[in-house]
DNA sequence: TGGGATTTGTTCGTATGTATG
DNA sequence: ACATACATACGAACAAATCCC
């Protein structure tokens, strides 16, 4: 049998979601850049639960992803940053500005103008047997691969984990610099091309969302909520001959990152500017079943 | 000060997950589908810690998705079902096998070969001053909308929930059979080239990940932990002249669902196989900086 | 700088409700 | 009807972090 009514928790964490939604929470403190919920005891007292039961709604809505408690300060509600916009589509291949040279953040990620990445130093490892790693770039799992790893920070603030994987094999057939712990100032697919003489051709891309692992949450700051949740994108890149050519995994925070893709003609506003919003007129036409 | 030691739930939380991944949990159970966790009175006396602080523990993975609780029956295993994979790029515009015509799941969507989409019936409403809406279809926020919303199966299990929006005006303009709660069976946009003379040239993507709304955990079957967040992805297309042509978002369960973009030359059988893996050999060339 | 007040975090105990088998 | 198992709810004590005078 269904239950009838919701648990006491339930009413009370859908109340002060309510009020937060509202804004008409902490009266006293309305001006305040972070808005606070009032103390426990407060709420114990407004509502006429126990204390439990106040923060077994507390923390529904810590999950949801509404508020956030700090032990000793209080329980404020959660302020959403602006989502920074990332063109994945555009600037690879030549598609779109920016051409397809340069760091990976210029071919593979396309930012608006006026922002500024900045590349933590490159950690360098040599694996073997990554199965996951042999199935993507279609090769046995006792290969042996070199994954160059970087933190990325957009103006200042943490931005996307990333790492690319290739076969131990290209450093020694002529690329030896891929094994160096530092960047490839002209880009590493400029710089294989040159070396090896593979030209990439096109990609294809695999995005998953999941739990954070602890070294993304510490990186990000991310907590345990439903909305601390990450994008992992995954980047094949594909040679004139149809080979696997190169496999960037990528991870974003999903609470302030959005994906873009182009295909076709698009305006070039939309291009440039994704999530920004040109304004112009309307006219007709539409889809969907 | 940091914390020097974890608190009690925090130990029991990892251990039970350790022995979770181990597999070796619930020894006697160990031939049942899904896995069982010993009850909490069993787990109380094992850690030597109140009932409170096993559901503490308990409470904190099934946060993380790892486990879920039921009522009188115990609590269990989380059994992530195999995701299903989803190629949003290849088959519009005719860059991929599938063409460009039919239902908006073989235009927008395309899925491996051997899987069947079923659609319940359209729910058609007008809509008003949106703003959401009239900024990405580049109009004022005063434009009335069609919205035709629908739910997708994907081999009989819930698989994506999708609303298209486009200006009242073109029901009127001769698109009459935009505000029919029934489907267009050659497919929207063929229908609106048709009548109104429009032809899609391109479209633009923006993906979120996000806590799912009532709705769409009731659609999905979701619970409230952070692997139970939704993809939106919002979908804009674009006319020959360059004008916003169509919006169509859609929800997708993100514990199940990849989504794959395509861009240049991309091996057929990654076209066509996404998440399936063609096995073939390997050669060299590497990205990143 | 100190010390007390405030506020959330952890942990226990207990009782009762509800769903399952 | 009974036993099992998780869910809800209350009360209480102390710890830890912060705030404020």
């Amino acid at each position: 049998m269904a239950r009838t009514t919701p648990p006491r928790w339930r009413d009370v964490a859908e109340d002060l979601l309510r009020r937060i939604e509202r804004g008409d929470l902490a009266p006293g403190d309305g001006s305040a850049a972070r808005r606070r919920l009032p103390p426990e005891k407060d709420l114990e007292l407004h509502y006429g639960v126990s204390r439990n039961t106040v923060r077994e709604a507390l923390s529904w809505l810590q999950n949801q992803g509404a508020v956030t408690s700090e032990q000793g300060k209080g329980t404020f509600v959660v302020h959403r940053p602006q989502a920074d916009h990332v063109t994945l589509s555009a600037a690879a291949l030549g598609l779109a500005p920016g051409g397809g040279d340069g760091e990976w953040y210029n071919r593979d990620a396309f930012i608006p103008a006026g922002r500024t990445v900045t590349v933590s130093p490159v950690k360098v490892e040599v694996q073997e047997g990554s199965q996951l790693i042999s199935w993507y770039l279609q090769t046995d799992e006792e290969t042996e691969f070199i994954s160059r790893h970087q933190l990325l920070h957009l103006d200042g603030r943490p931005w996307a984990m990333q790492t690319s994987y290739y076969p131990l094999d290209f450093a020694t057939a002529g690329a030896s610099r891929l094994l160096k712990p530092r960047n490839i100032p002209e880009g590493a697919v400029a710089y294989l091309k040159e070396t090896l003489g593979y030209t990439e051709v096109g990609f294809h891309d695999e995005i998953r969302a999941r739990v954070p692992n602890e070294s993304e949450k510490h990186f990000f700051s991310l907590g345990d909520s439903a909305a601390d949740v990450v994008f992992e994108t995954v980047r094949t890149a594909y040679s004139e001959s149809g080979r696997a050519f190169r496999l960037t995994i990528t991870i974003w925070p999903a609470d302030r990152t959005r994906l873009h893709y182009n295909a076709g003609d698009v305006p070039d506003d939309v291009l440039t500017r994704p999530g920004q919003g040109g304004a112009r007129d309307i006219s007709p036409s539409g889809d969907d079943a």
